[in-house]
DNA sequence: AAACCCACCAACCGCGAAGTA
DNA sequence: ATACTTCGCGGTTGGTGGGTT
């Protein structure tokens, strides 16, 4: 069967967009709303995919991004979040006001994997590049994040289980996942001792969610995280759990 | 001034997940 | 349950500009 083309190649713009094009996107956007990728272009009067106005819009034309250089802050947590998540550029992006999982993820190539290997950090691992060859292990713990979601059974990584995607798999599908029942969870890969705290809110008054209740981190990257529903309808909503995770609050043992 | 090299980053591509009929 | 569509993600590519020779 295969699969069918995401538009009409033959009569579509690729390439670098121009100011007009940019222009009619944004001007559709704000009158109509996101979403509705594939007709978007047609209604919008652009010959482009719809994938490429998604992509745009995301990463260039969205008014909240905040563009311009990285602090250190943002450095060191971006590294911190790969650590434990590995290539999971959106996710580390919903962590990161302003910034978009293309534009960190062109960073990380760029310049914080050169960062870490002129500190010896091997910038997959994480670990240090004179230490690969013995080999050791890793514990994560999620058992604040577990703790605060208090209808959830408690979820532990422990050493011996492969790579920090499980541990990614667990943050962005938190109700799929298995969540411990006190079966150990390995990474062999990591020299890295995680733990994650219940999330530390900055100066914003704690918004009162019931169990159950989501929070769209997308969106909360945005501007502090809104309640899952009629104001959200991205796909990124990860659930309470996650939403008790603060990865700012995550400390290097 | 020209040629070359390299870093950066916007954009593309293919795939898998999720949603729908 | 299955086929198909749509969306989003991550890896990769290619154009561009700045620096060096």
């Amino acid at each position: 069967m295969g699969r069918s083309p995401c538009c009409e190649k033959a009569h579509t713009n690729k390439g670098a967009w121009t100011k007009e094009e940019d222009d009619r996107l944004t001007a559709y956007i704000k009158a109509h709303g996101e979403g509705c990728w594939r007709s978007l272009p047609k209604a919008a009067g652009l010959l482009r995919c719809g994938k490429s106005c998604r992509l745009r819009w995301i990463n260039y034309l969205r008014p909240d991004l905040k563009r311009g250089n990285f602090s250190e802050e943002e450095d060191e947590l971006i590294i911190k979040l790969h650590s434990l998540l590995g290539n999971k550029w959106s996710l580390i992006a919903g962590r990161l006001p302003g910034r978009t999982d293309n534009e960190i993820k062109n960073y990380w190539n760029t310049h914080i994997r050169r960062k870490l290997m002129s500190r010896g950090i091997d910038p997959v691992t994480h670990r240090g590049i004179n230490e690969q060859q013995h080999g050791s292990n890793i514990t994560i713990s999620f058992e604040a994040a577990a703790a605060a979601a208090r209808d959830d059974k408690a979820a532990v990584f422990r050493r011996d289980e492969p790579t920090t995607t499980k541990a990614a798999a667990a943050i962005a599908h938190p109700r799929q996942m298995e969540w411990g029942h006190g079966k150990p969870l390995k990474c062999p890969d990591l020299n890295l001792d995680l733990c994650i705290s219940p999330p530390f809110q900055e100066e914003k008054p704690v918004v009162k969610r019931e169990a159950g209740v989501g929070v769209c981190f997308s969106c909360s990257s945005l501007g502090g995280g809104i309640p899952k529903g009629s104001d959200c309808k991205c796909s990124s909503f990860l659930g309470i759990r996650t939403a008790m995770l603060d990865f700012r609050s995550i400390e290097m043992k």
